[in-house]
DNA sequence: CATCCACTGGAAGATATGGCGA
DNA sequence: TCGCCATATCTTCCAGTGGATG
């Protein structure tokens, strides 16, 4: 008979490393904190909200620090009569035009059973749905947009929710928006006249440096694992890959809460470094698996040329015997074969997910080309391609020829 | 020094899908 | 049903690349 038992050795309050968590107070971010309340000052006056814009990548805390802050501003204005502030809060991550952010606003807005489609109508008209339901909300709106650097260039939405007061689309509502952007080129791809009012006020998050990563990874780990479950040097170690690597906080979180998983399942009293390194790797593995889920079928194909090649030990390999490749499994599929520029667009894709390496070739009159490569263990690339895919019997294969040629 | 190779990557246009209102 | 609309994915076209070559 197999039985639950309870471990806990490790963990005294695992949540606390969670994505979840809202620590009382935020660590090495005060000037941060400092700034972005200057700019939140106008609202508590029961003046016009500034737009924000803040930077910085994943996990340096603009999302806790805005969530935080917010709420505090709620509960400090709700002394002033003349103030009716609402925030309404949105991340964008899979919403990559302004046509959908909009849909997704008005959605969030409106009662549940009153949502609209995501297509279908122009986009004017989203926009003439959202102010209604802005309108009807009243006195000072403000908006965040949280990963708004996923609608690349079709900023027409961050064009006009700014201006839809001086525009007459809005009488008694006045908004502030708050954008969150990973992505510090974003701001540059905008168009001019959106730069101007969105970024009225401009916040950077720097990465966090080790030192600070230890100090925001120590004060969780007091909350969260028990007192002899790790040591100092374990914390700096998780510091020091997250620093060097993103300088997310985030990511030092993961890589400790999953280390300490690891340690619990196999009975270990403490966590180490080994335990750090392992989750290290399984997050890197994730991440690849990720990627992949995420392929069009002609995507797979192309990726699956790649792995065939090296398979027969052929790789680097260019473009173009890569594309006879995948036209061979095409063939073998009965998939229509796509051009040349178009498994090169598939093959630039799988470079940017970090499943490909390519090494650049300058070869005078022969041309520059690029040679690929998996960037992944090629086990890693098989497995993940038979979970994903529905190729099993083209990976089959293939995995004969690697294990042949002792991959 | 112009030319050329064999690509790369940007842009515009085509096609297909799914949804709207009339 | 039809004409629109937004979007994803391809195709077509083409300028740009830079060291080797004559």
């Amino acid at each position: 008979m197999r039985r639950f038992e309870r471990k806990q050795r490790i963990f005294r309050n695992k949540d606390a490393l969670g994505e979840s968590y809202q620590p009382d107070r935020i660590e090495e971010r005060d000037d941060e904190i400092n700034q972005y309340m200057d700019a939140l000052q106008p609202i508590v006056d029961g003046w016009e909200p500034n737009n924000i814009f803040l930077y910085g990548n994943t996990g340096v805390g603009k999302t806790a620090v805005t969530d935080y802050l917010l709420e505090q501003l709620q509960t400090d204005v709700a002394q002033y009569d003349d103030v009716d502030l609402s925030v309404i809060s949105i991340n964008c991550k899979t919403l990559n035009s302004s046509y959908q952010v909009a849909v997704k606003l008005v959605n969030e807005l409106r009662p549940s059973g009153g949502e609209i489609s995501s297509t279908g109508y122009p986009q004017q008209t989203v926009f003439n749905k959202l102010y209604e339901e802005l309108e009807a909300i009243g006195g000072t709106v403000l908006v965040v947009l949280d990963e708004i650097d996923s609608i690349g260039d079709r900023d027409e939405l961050l064009y006009e929710l700014p201006r839809a007061q001086a525009n007459g689309n809005l009488e008694e509502t006045k908004v502030g928006l708050i954008g969150i952007s990973n992505d510090f080129t974003f701001r540059k791809q905008l168009d001019p006249r959106v730069q101007d009012t969105l970024c009225e006020r401009e916040l950077q998050f720097p990465p966090y440096e080790a030192p600070e990563l230890e100090n925001i990874l120590a004060s969780r780990a007091t909350i969260a694992i028990a007192d002899d479950a790790i040591d100092q040097g374990v914390l700096s170690f998780c510091a020091a890959l997250a620093a060097r690597d993103s300088g997310s906080a985030r990511q030092a979180l993961d890589l400790l809460r999953l280390a300490g998983e690891i340690a619990e399942n196999r009975d270990e009293d403490a966590i180490t470094q080994d335990h750090v390194e392992e989750a290290r790797s399984r997050f890197e593995q994730e991440r690849v698996e990720e990627g992949m889920r995420e392929l069009t079928a002609h995507g797979e194909l192309a990726l699956l040329a790649v792995v065939s090649k090296t398979a027969k030990e052929e790789t680097p390999c260019r473009t173009r015997a890569l594309y006879t490749e995948y036209k061979k499994l095409c063939e073998l599929t009965e998939t229509d074969s796509l051009t040349q520029r178009s498994v090169h667009s598939h093959l630039t894709d799988l470079r940017m997910l970090g499943i490909l390496t390519a090494y650049e070739n300058r070869n005078g009159s022969r041309g520059n080309y690029y040679s690929y490569e998996l960037d992944v263990p090629f086990d890693s690339a098989m497995e993940a391609m038979s979970d994903v895919s529905q190729l099993d019997n083209l990976c089959e294969r293939i995995r004969e020829i690697a294990v042949a040629n002792n991959v």
